[in-house]
DNA sequence: CAACTATATAACTAATCGGTAATTTAATGT
DNA sequence: ACATTAAATTACCGATTAGTTATATAGTTG
């Protein structure tokens, strides 16, 4: 952890807040395979246009996604690829904590 | 970001809501110093002790802390030392952003 | 311009969450 | 057993938030 005055961190937590939404983790994961408009991640996430919006928007607003306009539909795209590291490296940690309950388990029947 | 079935996607957004509170990021960074009681922490973050020892057992339910008795007080420390890898990414995606700002600014400027 | 489609926004509701005050539990020493 | 200290838990309040419905905005086509 690099230095954290209270801003910084504040804004770490910001951060962390947005990924700590199953719906947004959804659309970004969607989002791995390419650009996509508001009605196709509508189709794909099964939720409400308006729900897709409004998460749309807010990751937009914190710069995690970025957006193109074209005739009617409006583009999506990732702009910080670092959200990917970062779920990679959560999966891990809660990989390795599964795996250490399993050990738990095998410990106990040997 | 390796394979997000709806579970694994919700365990994340879980890990990542945990992280996403600033008091919780607070207590992090001052147990990156090392193990503390719940008293210590209370006096650095000046935050009330009701309030530091719920933190605390969240931070403990989900494998980021662990906790050591010893007479009247009790320790916590770091369990889950990924969670400073993930703070670094999050620092340098805000850094970078945050150069990107400058730069917008320096070249409206020329 | 009118009808249509895609997206965004506003208003609302129910649920969740952080902080606090008060109480309880647990360990220690007299 | 009693008093003291540390920590956890409970109950509560105010604020935030995800989802929905309805409406507004914007771009397209006839």
């Amino acid at each position: 952890m690099p230095k954290l005055n209270d801003q910084t961190l504040e804004h770490v937590a910001q951060r962390f807040k947005v990924l700590g939404e199953p719906m947004r983790l959804r659309l970004l994961a969607c989002l791995q395979k390419g650009e996509y408009c508001v009605q196709d991640l509508v189709e794909l996430t099964g939720a409400g246009q308006a729900n897709v919006s409004k998460h749309l928007s807010l990751l937009i607003s914190h710069g995690i996604l970025g957006r193109r306009k074209e005739g009617l539909h409006v583009y999506y795209f990732i702009a910080d690829e670092s959200v990917y590291n970062l779920c990679d490296l959560v999966c891990e940690s809660i990989a390795n904590k599964a795996e250490g309950v399993q050990r738990l388990f095998s410990d106990a029947r040997a």
